[in-house]
DNA sequence: CTCCAGGCGTTCC
DNA sequence: GGAACGCATGGA
């Protein structure tokens, strides 16, 4: 039955904190698990734990590892380059990457990131995740051990009313458009074509606003490259640098320079570590 | 009781 | 084009 974690391997990645990746809100599907975290990603399911910058895998398969997991965690990005680029900017950046020197972005499946961040919208992180894990367990496949995220078509057929029961509040009928929108191929072009163009077409549903939009083609678009400045809406990041600073100097790794400094001031007064992950849940 | 949580759509000027 | 305002829900 338990058969997910037949697969153990240990890797060495360069710049990598499982912790600091799990705090900087990027991802909704993982949960400790002793000194492990679990990690759900589409139809797929790992526990992770670090030593030294050793990431410690139990997963399905090696080729899951490989196809699936190494490139979820964004495993091909030269991140040394990109620290040092991003650390010239300025005193308040180098203290960024200090702080958070191990966060990754990551690139998650594009159905489930557009829809766990419109859950996320004017929620708190404990409460997106139990209705994301509410969603999974009753519309997702059974995989044995847990569910997968449910495909756009199983959502798309829901009504109202039924998909009102995960107490989503209001953004019941976000969820509703979005996946009839991504079940008709409203997002098969995403990652492939241009960032604005995808920006505009997922602004165009409703309950997306430059919020969502901005983490969606962040974290599952591939985007990073090409993310701009109108994503630092972050009032703490702006806090920093509203005004203050020719924002090309931050490509191409605006996207990652943003997840530096989200996780920065959220850490600031203090570093924090598995401690602070364990005790969230 | 009030206030807030990784916002957004609508309305009004 | 920007500034108020309401909004479902649940925890502090």
């Amino acid at each position: 039955m338990n058969n997910s974690f037949k697969y153990k391997a240990s890797l060495d990645m360069e710049a990598f904190d499982l912790w600091q990746i799990l705090l900087s809100g990027q991802c909704f599907r993982s949960a400790p698990d002793g000194d492990y975290a679990i990690i759900e990603a589409g139809s797929h399911r790992g526990r992770f734990s670090q030593e030294g910058s050793t990431l410690l895998c139990e997963v399905e398969s090696d080729e899951a590892l490989h196809n699936f997991w190494l490139p979820y965690f964004d495993g091909g990005r030269d991140y040394k380059t990109a620290r040092e680029h991003l650390s010239k900017i300025d005193s308040t950046m180098e203290a960024a990457i200090k702080t958070g020197h191990g966060v990754r972005v990551l690139r998650q499946p594009v159905f489930e990131t557009l829809i766990t961040f419109i859950i996320s919208q004017r929620s708190s992180i404990p409460r997106i995740k139990g209705v994301v894990k509410a969603l999974c367990e009753r519309y997702g496949e059974d995989m044995g051990d847990h569910h997968a995220f449910p495909t756009p078509e199983r959502l798309a057929s829901l009504g109202l009313d039924e998909l009102a029961t995960l107490k989503a509040g209001y953004r019941t009928p976000y969820l509703h458009a979005a996946a009839q929108f991504a079940a008709e191929g409203g997002l098969d072009l995403i990652g492939k074509m241009p960032y604005e163009e995808a920006k505009e077409l997922v602004m165009g549903l409703k309950g997306v606003g430059i919020k969502v939009a901005s983490c969606f083609l962040l974290f599952a678009g591939g985007y990073m490259e090409a993310f701009p400045i109108d994503v630092w809406i972050e009032k703490a990041i702006n806090r920093f640098y509203a005004g203050k600073l020719d924002h090309t100097v931050f490509s191409p790794y605006a996207g990652l320079a943003q997840q530096y400094m989200f996780y920065y001031i959220r850490h600031i007064d203090g570093a924090k570590g598995p401690e602070e992950y364990m005790k969230r849940i």
